[in-house]
DNA sequence: GTGAATGCAAAACCTTTGCAACTGG
DNA sequence: CCAGTTGCAAAGGTTTTGCATTCAC
């Protein structure tokens, strides 16, 4: 069900996990596994069922430190939306979230950098930004639902 | 120290209030009161113990009841910042936020339209937006500190 | 009078923490 | 070997809920 890392992802992990020091653990490997398997924003609890099927053992506790060391080193990003859980998204490229109010379901988003340029400049001069995040909310019309 | 609504502010809540058939309460005129008193993007207990000094008897449920109602209404928006509690922002117009790290402010930026705009055309074709979020998080630059 | 709103306490929910045991480099 | 990581259970903070009482209309 779960494919393997590929030989790239797997040189991405443990490069970032060896820039900021950390150590590579099975759990790490199998909780990045379950991120880039499926693409889908999935909350804690959600990578933690799935990678129970490989790894039984698994506490719930290590998927959060897991993925808090992933947002650390930048691997892997939190999407918020009000007070739901927070869900996880290996998608790098700078991008917004469109989340269907019906499904509940987050879609990445293309973000063009001319609306990021532009985004930084409404601002005052002495605010300085480090990340901004743009979250669309409503419905997608049936047709190509994904 | 809280002032009053004024004539303008109170027709507004009672219009609000009543185009949605609900009901106009002490509790829901004085937790819109604090809103409208200090606009920083309070939470809940900030909302709640601000209203205590006018209404000693108020209950945090109560307060957690006037805001959700407020939102429902269109009175009031939500800013969430990752698990932080929720915080409350009268300001109606369309804006993004900036959360400034150091001091966990929020402040409203002013949002031009034809950003909002091209935002919009930013998304496939059958996806409906019913609301955007913009938010910025960083650091101001001493000086102007606000 | 009546359905909605309030107040209280308990429960729910997600996330964090403390600590002993284990393990990767 | 040993700092860093894991696993467990308990604690934490915010928000919601159930229910009796009160209130706005």
């Amino acid at each position: 069900m779960i494919q393997n890392l590929n030989k790239h992802e797997r040189e991405s992990l443990h490069e970032a996990l060896a820039k900021s020091g950390q150590k590579i653990t099975p759990q790490r490997e199998i909780v990045y596994t379950v991120l880039l398997a499926q693409r889908d924003h999935p909350t804690v609890d959600e990578v933690y069922n799935r990678a129970l099927e490989t790894m039984p053992g698994l506490s719930l506790a290590t998927v959060y430190n897991c993925l808090e060391t992933f947002v650390g080193c930048g691997l892997v990003r939190q999407v918020n939306h009000e007070r739901e859980s927070t869900r996880y998204c290996p998608n790098l490229a700078p991008h917004a979230h469109f989340r269907d109010e019906s499904t509940g379901r987050v879609h990445d988003i293309e973000l063009p950098k001319e609306i990021l340029d532009q985004l930084t400049k409404i601002l005052p001069a002495n605010f300085e930004t480090e990340t901004i995040e743009i979250s669309f909310q409503g419905r997608t019309k049936s047709s190509t639902q994904n």
